[in-house]
DNA sequence: TGGGAATGTTGATGTGGATCAAACCAATTC
DNA sequence: GAATTGGTTTGATCCACATCAACATTCCCA
């Protein structure tokens, strides 16, 4: 179904890439197993994708057949009203895991679009399905996942629902930055890979108003900016925005 | 931990009240099980626990041990930040399934709050864990669950995201409208369990808000209202003010 | 059963962020 | 190196919803 000119299938093995040696285990694969288990692990992805800049992992109403974990690169799932009018749910970036929105109905009810030329593993779902039921670290870690994706969503809610222009912009940025700096970049200068239009998107602003809370933040101290690279100069700063009272 | 005079435990196999014979078994549970596998299932759940109007579930912070699906009543969950606002991020009725939060990180990240008189079935989340290793059934069912679970937040996303005041309460009337339905209860005329304050929470309204666009749909004769009492009179009126352009 | 608190309605006014508009900038492409 | 394109910045104005305020209604439980 899901165009396949799109992707250009690898045989991980061949490639000696397998998760057993892959640099993002601990992010999205279960820690302490023994090298058995670890061998029964590196049968559940037997490929990767490359997706390119603007190209879809998936797309909304596709039906689901696997999970993806983010191997390089960058992403965005959005979701498309019936007028039209979309919306950024998450950026993912790697070690983070894709298409989880698809289990319940058996279809996807988002679009997951590369933002960056990328890669991912594919994860096929009945494979992990059997794969957890064997082991038990492998199902905590899956149901962890999942659940940690529900709390995410609770904390967008939460921005969404109860947060100004400024909290919303700063909570975005430190969010990023820390997510940087758990990957082993630097969680004071980084490049955006989405523009001000999808960064609004997600945050319920317009292009607009991110672009002058960023230059306010420049002005205070808080930030360099220059087009996509971010320097945080002020993390305290940032993090006291949160939750202060609107001037 | 958690404050056992709130829980008044009862030993449902006692009360001939296993999920075997619950009326809401194909909310909570999967469907199309065998007798040995239903009896499986009976043995997860052990207890069932009374929460009187304003008590709790479970609180923020708590340590992680059950899972809870709602056997009767009606529940909000919320999220508080350092600065004391708060956000309801979900309402639960029958059915409904509570705590998946608290999985990932081992402790609760929200409050469940019963907003009328409720009962709750307690599933030991070890319990869980090892019947769906078992079960391919239940395993695929709970899945499912937290699957929807995201998929409805990423709803709530784009209501937060990039709708306006009446289409964030015509789509919150018409979701409530449809579980009603799905549980056997009319559609079209209903109490609401909640405040316009909870309602204004969810929806990042303020109550006031909520308030005038109820009265505006009454006046519009979509619906009629009178406190928390609602009727429906207009359920396709009601879906024409999704999506539609602002006046 | 009455009185006070909680909740809900409605009006008047204010404002944060949206909208509209015009440059500006960086990266491709020819 | 001029032209095109996609993205960003900044200013002026507007409006949907918030805020403030007064009052009405309902819910409790003492």
């Amino acid at each position: 179904m899901s165009a396949p000119k799109l992707a250009k299938i690898i045989d991980i093995h061949a490639l000696k890439n397998a998760c057993s040696n892959c640099s993002l285990r601990e992010m999205c694969l279960p820690t302490g197993l023994s090298q058995d288990e670890i061998e029964k692990l590196d049968q559940m992805v037997y490929t990767r994708k490359r997706v390119k800049r603007g190209d879809s992992v998936y797309r909304s109403e596709e039906k689901f057949g696997s999970l993806y974990a983010v191997r390089s690169g960058f992403f965005k799932t959005t979701l498309v009203m019936e007028d039209g009018r979309d919306q950024v749910t998450g950026f993912q970036m790697a070690g983070d895991m894709l298409g989880m929105d698809g289990i319940g109905s058996d279809q996807h009810s988002c679009n997951a679009v590369a933002l960056e030329d990328s890669e991912v593993c594919v994860i096929p779902y009945a494979r992990l399905e059997e794969l957890s039921r064997e082991l038990y670290v492998l199902q905590q870690h899956f149901h962890k996942v999942m659940s940690r994706e529900i709390v995410r969503e609770h904390g967008v809610m939460l921005l969404l629902g109860s947060m100004r222009a400024e909290e919303r912009l700063a909570a975005f940025l430190l969010n990023l930055s820390q997510r940087f700096n758990s990957r082993g970049y630097s969680p004071s200068e980084f490049n955006l890979r989405m523009t001000r239009e999808e960064i609004g998107s997600y945050l319920g602003l317009k292009l607009e108003t991110v672009s002058r809370t960023f230059s306010k933040f420049q002005e205070d101290g808080l930030i360099g900016v220059q087009q996509k690279n971010i320097r945080i100069l002020d993390s305290e700063g940032l993090k006291s925005v949160l939750g202060r009272e609107p001037v």
